[in-house]
DNA sequence: TCAGACATCCAAAGCGCTTTGAAGTGATTC
DNA sequence: GAATCACTTCAAAGCGCTTTGGATGTCTGA
């Protein structure tokens, strides 16, 4: 059932038939409940695809995802901030395109679904200090918001990030109250932009108090619990071990308990451990008590903000880049005390 | 820049363009390279919209994702099996539109989105014992497959499933042979079928050992460290506490894990822990040492798998249902020994 | 030399919708 | 009674591709 069938019923043009269902003001009333009948009666839905073409608008919003190295972004935290945009795309009539790439077939990618016009807008994930996407979506003149921010680039575009290295710099001078004096960076990818600025805060801190930093206390790489596990259990069999640490992710910050635990040393007497919580709905650091003391920042309310900032820019395109920095939160948890006396 | 636009510059019909872009034989190689060139030189990518609407594909694959009850899908399981399904789909040129949509909402989001041709196929999540997805589906006649399967539903459909019967059946049996008795289960939401068939192992395995099963020593609700810490907790405190947990999840047994440790039990001595551990990337279980011993089958493998079989059917619709049954496999970990004497 | 096979190309007809510009009504105004 | 107006409705022109059904020219074999 297509809308001429649908027409030729109701002895209607396509015309008014469109407008009837489609809520335009220049449709008697009665017309409009007869074809609102009809169409109810026979079932019928436009063709989307026909809409599309016609409309020029595709109702949907691409996300594109590498996928090669180490699943780098199909994550956990990368479902809660789905779920967040989702939720916003719902309610505005947009789906989501979900596009996994090769790395190396990125940028094609982007131009394959940005060009043809099978999205009207991209949220760009994760980006690198000097990611290339920034610029080639410029290039390509289509509403895209980055969730994250690309230090090196310098055309101007649109972006949410939490300020991470004000987080982390918080983060550590918070363990640094402590009296902690050897404290570990456990960090993602440090490739990715907000590993850099993580990084960057937990230098200025460790400076800020006259302290050293080492390189034997910062390892970097994938977010998972393994890898905290064994970044943790490395430093802890070092001549010198650190008395706390600090994670860039509660998984991470899992696999680093894993190797306290291991050990027979207790967690926030022992050792201390302080983490970034994304605040994932699955794997909650606790409302009332949480577990780990952390910088505290909802992934979900940022894939909300990411998706209502996006829709906003492909609705009147012609305002400005819409940039938002947002603060972590400074969570006590068990996780952290005093560092213990003569170490 | 698009089809007719360029086909005038080469002085060609736009049939013989995007022949020549599509690979049709029916054109010379001479002017094949022709085209390409300039398609290369102004740009050209054809609009994915006209595209599809003169194809009658879209290229692309639907999930439909609930979300009002408390994240029921847009979890870590979740995000590996669209990892694995986006990576097939990748390969083949689709992409994946996701939906996420409020509960009440969603039988009226398959219709949208299948009658009005924005996808070419829909795999089902997570179904129910009785979901009315499927026969809503089988009505719409689009090809879709489940991931999953569906107890009370009677018409025939293409599905995907772990034997959760069997598994938990096998684990619990496991534990059974530790001399284990009192066994605690921690499932996810029974209205799943899958929880409905992991529990029906726990009690077939319980049974066959001649135990009476205790509604005290069974929870479900959201697989997440909260109610796992919760239901363990609960548990060890009552006056015959369980020797052991089956955990439906790696997930609610990192909070089963939690209650244990914190009343100072150690983890495969005192307590054991056998789980279903779904191989998630970020959250894995070890290859070498297990933490967890675990009825283990790879989410992601499984998104993989149901892509390959959901775009065979697309592509050869009349070929029969497909219908597929994993068995997980066991592996020992370091969460599960004998019970303790006298308990 | 000519029919038929083959290679190459094209005009035009969709796909199913939206939207422009115009036309057909009565009712109202002057 | 003519002109104006608001209200409805419609025919037709896109949107940008794919694909059908030729058309044209070239080559082959008898």
């Amino acid at each position: 059932m297509n809308l001429r069938e649908l027409s030729e019923r109701l002895n209607l043009s396509q015309t008014t038939v469109s407008r009837a269902l489609n809520g335009y003001p220049e449709v008697n009333e009665e017309t409009r409940k007869r074809v609102a009948a009809a169409a109810a009666k026979f079932n019928y839905r436009p063709n989307i695809r026909a809409q599309t073409l016609a409309t020029g608008r595709s109702m949907s919003i691409g996300h594109i995802i590498p996928f090669s190295k180490q699943n780098e972004m199909v994550n956990i935290v990368f479902a809660d901030f789905i779920a967040g945009a989702g939720e916003v795309y719902a309610q505005h009539g947009y789906s989501m395109s979900l596009s996994l790439v090769r790395d190396e077939d990125e940028l094609n990618a982007y131009q394959g679904v940005a060009e043809k016009g099978a999205v009207d807008g991209i949220i760009v994930h994760s980006p690198a200090r000097d990611d290339p996407r920034i610029s080639f979506l410029s290039d390509l003149d289509i509403p895209f918001l980055v969730h994250g921010r690309a230090s090196e680039v310098t055309t101007p575009y649109s972006w949410l990030d939490v300020n991470n290295k004000r987080a982390i710099k918080t983060g550590t001078a918070h363990l640094l109250d402590l009296d902690h004096r050897r404290i570990g960076l456990i960090n993602g990818e440090e490739r990715m932009d907000f590993a850099q600025r993580r990084r960057d805060g937990y230098l200025a801190a460790l400076t800020a108090a006259g302290i050293t930093p080492e390189t034997a206390l910062m390892r970097s790489g994938e977010m998972s619990e393994p890898h905290g596990y064994a970044s943790a259990h490395d430093m802890l069999d070092s001549t010198e071990p650190p008395t706390a640490f600090v994670a860039s992710s509660i998984v991470s910050a899992l696999g680093v308990r894993r190797a306290i635990e291991e050990r027979g040393l207790v967690m926030g007497r022992d050792i201390s451990i302080l983490c970034f919580d994304d605040d994932i709905s699955y794997l909650p650091n606790g409302r009332t008590t949480p577990v780990f003391t952390a910088m505290r920042s909802s992934v979900r309310a940022a894939g909300r903000r990411c998706a209502e900032l996006l829709i906003d820019q492909i609705k009147i395109p012609q305002q400005g880049m819409a940039t938002e920095l947002w603060d972590a939160e400074l969570i006590i948890g068990g996780s952290t005390g005093p560092c213990p006396k003569g170490r």
